[in-house]
DNA sequence: CGCGGTGTTGAGACCTGTCAAGACGTGTGG
DNA sequence: CCACACGTCTTGACAGGTCTCAACACCGCG
């Protein structure tokens, strides 16, 4: 994967110019690969760059003074991971890898001067970050007023999309690398219960995980469990 | 309270121009007033403009398939409301009124004008969503990782900074106008269980709640009950 | 071959939810 | 001024969802 997966998911919401586009390819810098769960950026400190993900799985992870965690975003190829960090400074949270990973850097020095010189993509970029507080806030409900079963069909709803806007999804299927601990990590739940939670479903007949991968056998189903919307993903072009 | 109040607040987090501030002035329009418990915003309608709260309480509120709902963020005095929708267009959720409130409408228009012109005031707006997106990250811990009371005292410790940052806690106390109904749809708890949780916490002698106002005993404790620590409200000015 | 990480299962505890009833305060209309 | 309705807060008994703790199976890997 490139950097044209962000773009496709780009294009997804907006009608980007070739200028436009071209400041995009512009502002990439280095690639790197980073090893399995590591922490990529740490909560607090200065960052000069932000980070595409081009391949692999990445987290947003807070921690609590006490040990727990609570995994707040999943990004998948083509996600700005960090992309709130250029207003921001530092970050909240960390951000790790939970695969082997490929990512784009962007130094925020280039992003500075989209600000400066294209309006219009400056505010593209701005929905880009209010889009993933969407998806949070979708997370805050899902903890808030659904069940384990509902939350857990509800997250597998929500990737069957943002991957197959990345065309990451065969048929039903996509990969899916977490372990039942990093998936109790997104749903607040402890890994036991995520065990059963799953067994729940697989006995629903609606989904099958496992294998590092996902396969969905009754999406109707399953989103009816979920009473998943796709709205809050915002999957329409917009004049900004 | 007036536009003021916003400016103090912008203020706290960045060094802003003569030109800019007097740019934020222009860009409010009307003044209305809204009485308790309306519906704003809702979710999904096309929106010209956004809102800075002057006076009073707003909320956003997820709505389920089901009747259930959840609060995923509160609004006091100085906040802008609803800035994403600036970008975003229209809304995943509502924004409803808890009070009697003054709000300050600022149409997209002159906020488009502002990302033409003045790329870092825009970049200081894109913050101030991202900080919104930081507190809402926040819960999401709290609901997936805290107790119902930690929880609960979270939130009394976020308030007391937010407010203070206004000006709006006079010695440990604050204005607190929800009802314990509508406290349950923040804390993702039922109204029983928040009235339980409330009288843990006065047995503990850390807060008083109660006649829609809190009144903080111990902020020490509360915050160690909490395990609160304000990095993520970003009390801190940084150059953008 | 043994080890660590991951997944699975069972029993019991605990936190929070559900349902129901009553207390209290306030505003309205007779 | 009283009667009443309504929203809000409070309490009790019980149910249920999720957690805790512990043990074991499985597997890839050194």
């Amino acid at each position: 994967m490139t950097i044209e997966t962000h773009l496709k998911k780009m294009r997804w919401r907006d009608r980007l110019s070739a200028e436009e586009e071209q400041a995009i390819r512009w502002s990439v810098g280095e690639v790197v690969t980073e090893p399995t769960d590591k922490v990529v950026v740490r909560a607090g400190e200065e960052l000069k760059q932000s980070m595409i993900l081009l391949d692999g799985w990445m987290a947003r992870v807070k921690d609590l003074p006490n040990g727990q965690r609570q995994i707040t975003e999943l990004h998948v190829s083509g996600d700005y991971t960090d992309l709130h960090a250029f207003a921001l400074k530092r970050l909240d949270h960390d951000v790790v890898t939970l695969t082997r990973c490929r990512i784009a850097l962007v130094p925020h020095e280039r992003l500075r001067e989209i600000t400066e010189r294209l309006p219009h993509l400056t505010r593209v970029y701005w929905a880009a970050t209010n889009i993933d507080a969407s998806i949070q806030r979708e997370w805050t409900m899902s903890l808030g007023r659904r069940s384990a079963t509902e939350r857990m069909a509800h997250l597998f709803c929500e990737l069957d999309v943002r991957l197959g806007i990345v065309g990451l999804v065969d048929n039903g299927r996509y990969d899916f690398p977490l372990t039942q601990a990093e998936l109790s990590e997104c749903l607040g739940l402890t890994p036991v219960h995520v065990n059963r939670t799953l067994q729940d479903l697989r006995s629903k007949k609606v989904i099958e995980v496992g294998d590092r991968q996902v396969r969905i056998l009754d999406l109707k189903a399953l989103r009816s469990i979920a009473q998943f919307d796709d709205d809050y993903l915002y999957l329409e072009k917009r004049d900004r």
